[in-house]
RNA sequence: GCAGGUAGCCGAGACAAUCGCGGCUUUUUAAGUCGAGGAAAGUCCGAACUCCACAGAGCGGCGUACCGGAUAACGUCCGGCGGAAGUAAUUCCAGAGAUAGUGUCACAGAAAAGAAAACUACCGAAUUUUUUCGGAAAAGCUGAAACGGCAGGGUAAGAGCCUACCGGGCGAGCAGUAAUGUUCGUGCCUGAUAAACCUUACGCGGAGCAAGACUAAAUAGGAAAUGGUUGAGGUUGCUCGCUGACAUUUCGGGUAAGUUGCUUGAAUUGUGCGGUAACGUACAAUUUAGAUAAAUGAUUGUCUGAAAAACAAAAUUCGGCUUAUCGGUUGCCUGCCGCC
RNA sequence: CGGGAUGUAGCACAGUUUGGUAGCGCGCAUCGUUCGGGACGAUGAGGUCGCAGGUUCAAGUCCUGUCAUCCCGA
């Protein structure tokens, strides 16, 4: 139903470098998106929080709040691309129906949302 | 009751529902069970462990510094001594050596460590408008600091020159394991700074879990140049000693994955005994996160509350230190006030 | 896990070695010059020397702790 193992997660340096530096990315007031169409990495996700935000428990917690939302939602995305999150400021004392918001919103921007 | 001191304790506030995450077990895709801290932080010390000769010599370098003890060890802890703050409980202190030597002490001041005390003032003698020689270190603006302080005697004027008291040094006795305290004697001995160099005593080999071990894959244990058993490279900065065949640069590429190390440990809790205490010891019980883009979250409801709200996330493991920090709470102690 | 550096006026930097006066440039303010502005000249303001404690007669400088920022190696 909603699960997240860890299969569907970016590992390795390699795998997250290679989202990071070739995808094209999009950005809102909450998160960045990162995308790359890869025949490797389909479906996979990766979470991030840079070190401007703050102490390790708010990154993680940004963190959170991020695979939350993706869980939640991930019916509802293409599946043909690899993705990035990353936090933004606006997200440290938010809750989750606004990320849940802001990641719809960033979907439909990038064109990997399905109704 | 108020004010203060000190030693601790507890908490992702509790419960429930739905969705979800990491490990382990059983079974096969579900169920059960466990799942962050007092600082997990900073990385400031000390160890364990691993590799380098299970680790050596000398120089250099670094660290520690009242005394005694605790400990695997420590720069930590406990007790004592000395000093400082406070009415007190109590707290704080890099607290060895300035008589081994070298350096520094601005400005001001006669003089800043050399006693040559050059200057003013003082005393004596000679010469007499004044100057010279000698004595003495008592007075002198200054300065953070002025060559023991102060009183009396003494003297031409003065001086520990002599005496009493205070202060300091040295020696002896007594108390104490010791630091130290105290009494007596001697007698004035010559500032400050060792968080300046330094001296003395003691200690320290280097690197770190990305240490290290194993498995597999990669056209590929590739090519060229230089150095090399007359000793490359490694071993700490250097010299020795040890080891003994590759090292460096360039060109053109590839891999960068998994397993292990990885949690039973100087472990935690309780009770008894020894010790002023740190701590030690005996017995019993308990196994208490092991991830690797990195696991504890989200939503809803109820309750406590003024408000769910502080600092904050394990990364090889322990013993400390330091720093951040909200709310609640307990014991003991001190001072003041009131009542019995 | 280990190593190193920086913090001084609004900005960018000296001064720290060897302790006694905190300074240069740009910027700012006032005045002069010009019909006016710029440039130029003169004068002036502006500093808890990151923070806390200690040593010293005296600390930007020496020592200890701490905070922040940046860099490097495995």
């Amino acid at each position: 139903m909603f699960e997240l193992g860890r299969n569907k997660i970016l590992r390795g340096k390699n795998e997250f470098n290679k989202v990071h530096s070739k995808g094209h990315s999009l950005a809102n007031r909450e998160m960045v998106i990162y995308i790359l169409e890869d025949e490797n990495l389909n479906g996979k996700v990766g979470f991030a929080a840079g070190k401007k935000l703050g102490c390790a428990v708010i990154r993680n917690r940004v963190k959170r709040i991020l695979r939350e939302a993706y869980r939640l939602n991930q019916h509802n995305i293409k599946k043909n691309c690899a993705i990035i999150l990353v936090g933004r400021k606006n997200l440290v004392e938010a809750k989750c129906e606004v990320a849940i918001k802001s990641l719809k919103d960033i979907c439909k921007r990038a064109k990997i949302w399905i109704d």
